[in-house]
DNA sequence: TTAACACTCTATAGCTACTATAGAGTCAAG
DNA sequence: CTTGACTCTATAGTAGCTATAGAGTGTTAA
């Protein structure tokens, strides 16, 4: 099977295999006479855990974790119990700072209604005023 | 005042800051004679104005139309208004997208108990499924 | 006077996870 | 034998910085 098949049966671009390749998700694939990469139902069955794993926002680092736990079968599976349960706490923690962000940023809306001149626009005077370090503290 | 100088007073990193001169959002400051930039109270203000928006995690380019109508204070401020409430919707879209990745992860996380064999792991049975239409949409 | 030291300058590369080109080559059908 | 669909490599771009190299500036102490 050429890229563009498996392409279609994964729904993963084709620019997109070639850069797990480059990265080392995906093993290098044999090649036709005329240098195409030809792929197996072993490839589909490694793009689409990749792909499902991205889909639950792993970073590719994380993938590579699973995947090289993943190929020793008969391997305590507890490592990946930790790289699952490290990845749910990130999730947790961004989901925390965006609706501790959400909160300020509806209370500035508050600040002013429609109409006014920028001069005396609630917003913009109250985004002059300077950051608290714990705001600095970029998320 | 040296970039050293207004980094200080701002908490901006001085890469920061030349890098949000070469982006425009900070006007380019005199310079001595041996080239140093100096800058003056304008500038504090305009960074730390920036800074407050980074923040609250707005595009540089929001940040953008921002300056924009904070330079022309006589104009009326609903786009003031309009930006910041397009951002407040991102941020609760992402929220919720977040939200609902969680629970897929936490349900992930009960296919597994410890301690038995990658081969077995139901963590990684369960990522090795294909994925459907509507998770591959990366948020 | 000169040496040390802190500060600044530009230019460039790196980070994540792709995406989008350019320009060339491959292969089957008409 | 040419058209068209497909593939190849290499390179640059995205956002918002961060980090480095190698050079110059400016002040102070020996």
């Amino acid at each position: 099977m050429q890229i563009g098949a498996l392409a279609r049966q994964t729904g993963c671009p084709i620019q997109t295999i070639r850069f797990y390749e480059q990265e080392g998700l995906l093993p290098p694939p044999s090649r036709s006479a005329g240098n195409f990469r030809l792929y197996g139902d072993a490839h589909v069955e490694r793009l689409l855990f990749i792909r499902r794993c991205r889909s639950l926002d792993m970073t590719l680092d994380e993938i590579r974790v699973l995947l090289r736990l993943k190929n020793v079968p008969t391997q305590d599976c507890s490592e990946v119990n930790r790289v699952l349960e490290a990845h749910i706490e990130q999730v947790a923690v961004r989901i925390q700072e965006l609706s501790a962000l959400e909160q300020q940023l509806r209370s500035l809306r508050e600040m002013c209604s429609e109409g006014r001149s920028a001069e005396q626009c609630g917003i913009l005077c109250e985004l002059s005023q300077p950051v608290s370090a714990a705001e600095l503290a970029v998320p």
